[in-house]
DNA sequence: GTGAAAGCGCTAACAC
DNA sequence: GTGTTAGCGCTTTCAC
């Protein structure tokens, strides 16, 4: 129980409980090679007695083997990322593979960074959101050796394998939805975040879309910062005070859709009659809105169990396809006309 | 640029391609030590020609030193942990330590797991969510011989030190306010989640207050799965078919209540003079919603940056105090009555 | 089925 | 200011 200060406890600690050699009970505590069950029973049970916990950093070291995978996402805090991380933590769960997380805050130099530092603990690949990258960052993932699976985003080029969706796609064909429901007059919200190349890829999709069609976007606005629900009511405000003509609202995110919603609710707009409504991510939270925003979902999920999968089969050898496109579908909701 | 194959480079090729012995190379890369300008900078370029990322592995091996704190949380998807981890975060980002965070999804062999697993690594320190743990996990705790930090709840005996609220006082305080506005039919609604210890704890606060002034639930309904949003509203209108007379209803989470409050508003209830209404944490959703929910603020926060400020203080050798309780208070927002 | 020796890539400690 | 030596706690390899 007492144990003498600072220093944990080794293999040869377990080793001399046990009156085994530190080479056997360690293959007792791995698993590996054949160990008579005496010998086996007996390590077990002074492992336990002592409550060793093996020295992952000295396995690690000696075999050259690291069981960790490195998540570098953008943020936790929009909903789109713990998602993604559950799919690839139900994958990982059934290997050997263990997921460890890095926040980057869309910051392209922490990226750099939080890189470096799971880089230099030597992890057996990486899965990293998004195609754009320092230069260096790109060096380093190069320079790793490692599988790199770039997740979310198929527009642009790959270190090595990207699992995502189009987002330019995206974009586009939300914009030609709107457009064969009849609005026209369009009015663009979003996120003031030049950094976040996915939503900026949406925009630019949805306005060449419109475009070639000779719509051009009526209004937009973009905020940061605050509670996403309470901004989509305010710009929802201003942007309509500002051209009561809009007929057509089209949000970055479906939090700022909701907020949005739910003060033309308030209002009495005639949904989608007077005027349409469309998010996009396909969260769940939309399913408990008084009506359903028509939105598009991300496969935030999928993209990541693929990517826990495809990473999976590069460690054990295999060679899986480069590029995984999974394809968004429209859910048109209650605020998009059908036709 | 081209690496040969597999291995990754090493001190030694960084001695060899700057002519200073790995020694040096070891003291300039860690800003260790006086090192000369001259060969300071030849060191710097010739590692950052190769692309050479240092080996932790084999670094926190020779000095015993690992600059890791593994975080333990049970989810990522409720908007309170992420919260939690951006305190964290944000203090440890001005010391050497880093956190690691791994997800129990509110299982105590899961948690023993991860807990096994994180501390294999030797990391520095452990800040772990909640007072209840197996007794394996405990002992591995005990023995590990690190600072252990446990969050969110003060309500039980700590291993070793705690920082959170008192979620049965928390329920009290709630039951108390709304006694005292004038409710006395009030029903309670939560989720099925036998493992989620302050959930539990606040409801017993919330009951035994109720008691100790003769007033007792007077409907309850639990749900498990789905979109808490949507579950807050289906749940309220289920509960008030069941019972027309509620006055208020208690939800134990801002998401459940948020949705209860939207098919109230609906449905034209007078709100809080027919019905009251109140959640738990404070997340920053409310703030779009279009009546404010009242609710009690978790600290999510403050109880990151507290338990980081700790566990950084004790790395460092200091000896902080062991109990940390921070003091939510009451917002009543629009759906409580005050008087 | 078990053990002994060597070494993974770094850093602490000490010598110069 | 710089270099040398001896491990850190495991696993690999090979011998028995």
């Amino acid at each position: 129980m007492a144990n003498d200060e600072k220093r944990s406890l080794t293999l040869r600690d377990v080793s001399e409980a046990s009156g085994v050699s530190e080479m056997t009970v360690s293959r007792v505590l791995r698993n590996r090679g054949d160990v008579s069950n005496a010998t086996r029973e007996r390590v077990l049970r002074a492992a336990k007695d002592l409550g060793y916990v093996p020295n992952k950093i000295a396995g690690a070291l000696a075999s050259q083997r690291v069981n960790l995978v490195a998540v570098i996402i953008p943020s936790l805090s929009n909903m789109v990322f713990p998602e993604v991380l559950g799919g690839i933590s139900q994958v990982l769960e059934n290997t050997e593979l263990q997921p460890v997380v890095g926040v980057t805050d869309y910051l392209p130099e922490k990226e750099e960074k939080v890189l470096y530092e799971m880089l230099s603990w030597r992890p057996s690949g990486v899965i990293i959101a998004g195609l754009e990258h320092t230069e260096a960052a790109r060096a380093m993932l190069n320079a790793s050796g490692i599988p790199v699976i770039e997740i979310m985003d198929v527009d642009g080029k790959a270190v090595d394998t990207m699992v995502g969706i189009s987002h330019r796609r995206a974009g586009r064909e939300m914009a030609k939805a709107i457009l064969k429901a009849g609005y026209r007059n369009i009015g663009f919200l979003g996120t003031k975040m030049p950094l976040d190349h996915r939503a900026r890829k949406r925009f630019e999709g949805f306005t060449e879309a419109l475009a070639k069609n000779g719509v051009e976007i009526a209004e937009r606005e973009f905020y940061s910062g605050g509670s996403a629900l309470a901004k989509g009511r305010e710009m929802t405000e201003a942007m309509l005070k500002r051209n009561p003509e809009l007929d057509f609202l089209y949000y970055s995110n479906d939090m700022i859709g909701a907020g949005g919603l739910l003060w033309l609710l308030e209002k009495g707009y005639d949904i989608p009659g007077e005027i349409g409504l469309a998010g996009f991510n396909g969260v769940e939270l939309l399913q408990g809105l008084p009506r359903h925003l028509a939105t598009m979902d991300a496969c935030r999920r999928e993209i990541g169990t693929k990517a826990a999968e495809v990473l999976w089969a590069r460690v054990q050898g295999e060679d899986p396809d480069m590029i995984h496109e999974l394809v968004p579908k429209i859910s048109f909701g209650d605020t998009l006309k059908r036709r």
